[in-house]
DNA sequence: TATTGTTATACTCTATAACTATA
DNA sequence: TATAGTTATAGAGTATAACAATA
């Protein structure tokens, strides 16, 4: 939303990062809005089909998705036929989920326009660069996630 | 607050800015914590130093928020001295605003404090790499802003 | 007793539109 | 008629706590 044009922090480089990653979170919403998804539930529909059988509750630590906020998602996902839930049959309390064939072509539909969008996002930068760019952020989420 | 750890999403480039600008901005927030008070309101607060005398539409013009929105930030810098309105004395619908005294000590503080953060942030990547992930930052949020 | 999923509640943030006072 | 600022309202998103069913 904000783009802001000069200011003390514009300087910072961590500044720059929160931009675009707000430029960036917005470019993939414009992406999947044509598949009628949100980012966050794409995100779960993928950790859905990635680890099949996973219950809620491991989704939601997985994702670091409260899992209040889950149980919105996955009726979501039921409602417009992309997942479901089944009981367990082990134990009761818990729901296993699974993708529908039409969310697993949703889910590739999306992930082949995400990378396209990919593309032309980083097309003002070569290959050297986009390469050292994306060495450079694993670099420091790997420094964080060891915090 | 979503910590991905795997997903066919993960490997794109622009989900891992999507993921450090939110840990910046997450950095971002506890660093002004101390200083009571908000990302949003330190930046508007900012803006207004460094354009003195500008009314509250240009502010929002400026850092596009939206003049309703202004209001309550403006209220809230009001409300802990850190800014105050006049009236202009030309156009009387317009307020001119500017920082107290107390505000701007407090966005020295601030400043100061998010540049020893700064530091801390990207204590993992060499003055050089640094360097280079700023470098690249600025090209691609100067071909966004020409879009 | 503890855990899975659910609901209720409240709080923040935001977006839209209508309002007021000035121009 | 248009503009600066304000208010009202409703819609997301999220966080906390309490709850039912099951272990």
């Amino acid at each position: 939303m904000s783009t802001y044009l000069s200011s003390p922090l514009t300087t910072g480089t961590g500044y720059k990062l929160i931009k675009l990653g707000e430029s960036a979170m917005h470019y993939a919403e414009e992406i999947l809005v044509k598949l009628e998804i949100k980012p966050r539930y794409f995100n779960v529909l993928a950790a859905i089909a990635e680890n099949p059988d996973f219950s809620q509750k491991e989704l939601s630590t997985l994702l670091g998705i409260d899992p209040n906020i889950m149980v919105g998602i996955i009726d979501g996902l039921e409602k417009t036929e992309l997942a479901r839930r089944r009981r367990s049959t082990t134990d009761r309390r818990k729901y296993v989920l699974e993708i529908t064939s039409t969310g697993q072509s949703l889910l590739e539909k999306g992930l082949q326009a995400l990378k396209e969008g990919e593309e032309k996002y980083f097309a003002t930068l070569s290959s050297h660069e986009k390469e050292t760019l994306d060495k450079l952020c694993t670099q420091l989420l790997v420094a964080q996630s060891e915090h």
